[in-house]
DNA sequence: GCATATTTGTCCGTATGTATA
DNA sequence: CTATACATACGGACAAATATG
């Protein structure tokens, strides 16, 4: 859902806001604000660790130190930056704990989606199997990182099965968290490539109805796609 | 100073905080601005529905607007309050879908610590029977507003048995969502009291190692529970 | 429907405390 | 130890939105 992106220069990374200041149409501004870090975060234009400034980002935005601030509020929230009392922002460093941990809870929310999945609507079925369609569609163009982005996508919807508004929150947050530690994997074909038809039989599972099979299918999933992460770490990283 | 005139923020609920304003111990100000006005909301002070003016407020607890904004932004966040866009801040209503949602979110995060319970260290068993215990000292007392809180610690020590930080966090603000519909049960007794026995047939379940028996005693605390506050929420309110 | 007062959203300037060079 | 840089918190100001008459 990142289609600002098509060659920024350095310079004028945050320009568009600045445009548009004056209106504000919906929303706060530092929601606005909030977004445009959210997605430069995304996009690994902003590398985690960076520190954020306020007065450089606050100059560079156009925003007030205030307004920076609150959108510092909403992205710690997301755990995107972590706030160090009295020695500034910083965009999130994702450590082993942390990638276990994330793990641990996509393990609780997407097991409750899976279990759900007997009185969800066909239609939310449907968008099972076409988030793996997407996957594949990406894989077979080439497109890695598009097929990392539609995994992600069919998590989430996978959980969004128990049809609960407060599991789709968490991992929506949870599984933007987790994109971190996938910008710092070497090869992302390597790491989203044999997921591809785990996800597939999986969905086949849940659509002939066999949860108890579908569950031991996913819970190894996401045993092994956190063995990976964590050896990658474990190799690059102290 | 005594801007009592106003209705909604009685002046002397908040002397405490101006006294020592000036000697910040730990956390910032706007933190603990946070702890005094959750502590009010758990106490019913605050009872859902209330606006919080920025002005009557800020000028109660001695602190600007913009710390005070700040204080609400960490409110926000564990959704004891509702920020509306240019109409102020209001203590949560919880309607039918948050409890459906809420519980929803407890059973997935409750088993994934009963689950655990294997690999949890033994003294975190110890205090889940602590909690359990001190339940029921509570009911014996008559305090049921104890017995409530006894009840609340219980299944955040059930859920903390995943080890896992963001599932403590998560279930820690469930909860105390959680007890705003609590404030509205006509009969505390009436409502906590059944759940007491439950509590401990299930510890001693999961002490045994009977996971999957555990699982289903749980999961009809939960639907009970759940079925118990709808029904109240049913009659009191349209 | 219109004019009013109230409240919020945003920004600025400054003083103070804390961490780092 | 001193000095600098930065974050925290305050109070004031104005624009915009909402509520009220």
């Amino acid at each position: 859902m990142d289609g600002t992106s098509s060659s920024t220069a350095p310079g004028d990374l945050f320009g568009p806001l600045v445009a548009d200041r004056a209106r504000v149409g919906r929303g706060s501004t530092a929601q606005r604000v909030a977004d445009v870090l959210r997605d430069r975060i995304a996009e690994g234009a902003l590398p985690p660790g960076t520190r954020l400034s306020e007065e450089a980002l606050g100059a560079a935005l156009g925003v007030s130190r205030n307004t920076l601030r609150e959108a510092f509020r909403l992205l710690a929230h997301g755990r995107l930056v972590v706030h160090e009392i009295n020695r500034g922002v910083y965009v999130r460093v994702l450590g082993p704990d942390d990638v276990t941990d994330i793990y641990t809870v996509r393990r609780a929310l997407e097991i409750a989606g899976l279990r759900a999945a007997p009185t969800a609507p066909p239609e939310r079925l449907g968008a099972l199997a076409g988030a793996v369609s997407g996957g594949e569609a990406a894989a077979r163009a080439g497109d890695w990182a598009a097929v990392g982005t539609a995994d992600l996508r069919f998590h989430r919807v996978l959980g969004g099965l128990a049809g609960s508004p407060r599991i789709d929150e968490y991992l929506n947050r949870l599984l933007a968290e987790l994109r971190l530690a996938f910008l710092a994997m070497p090869s992302p074909k390597r790491f989203h490539e044999p997921f591809l038809p785990r996800n597939r039989r999986l969905t086949e599972l849940i659509q002939r109805g066999a949860l108890h099979h579908a569950e031991a299918e996913l819970d190894g999933y996401l045993t092994d796609a956190q063995q990976m992460l964590l050896d990658t770490m474990g190799k690059n990283d102290t």
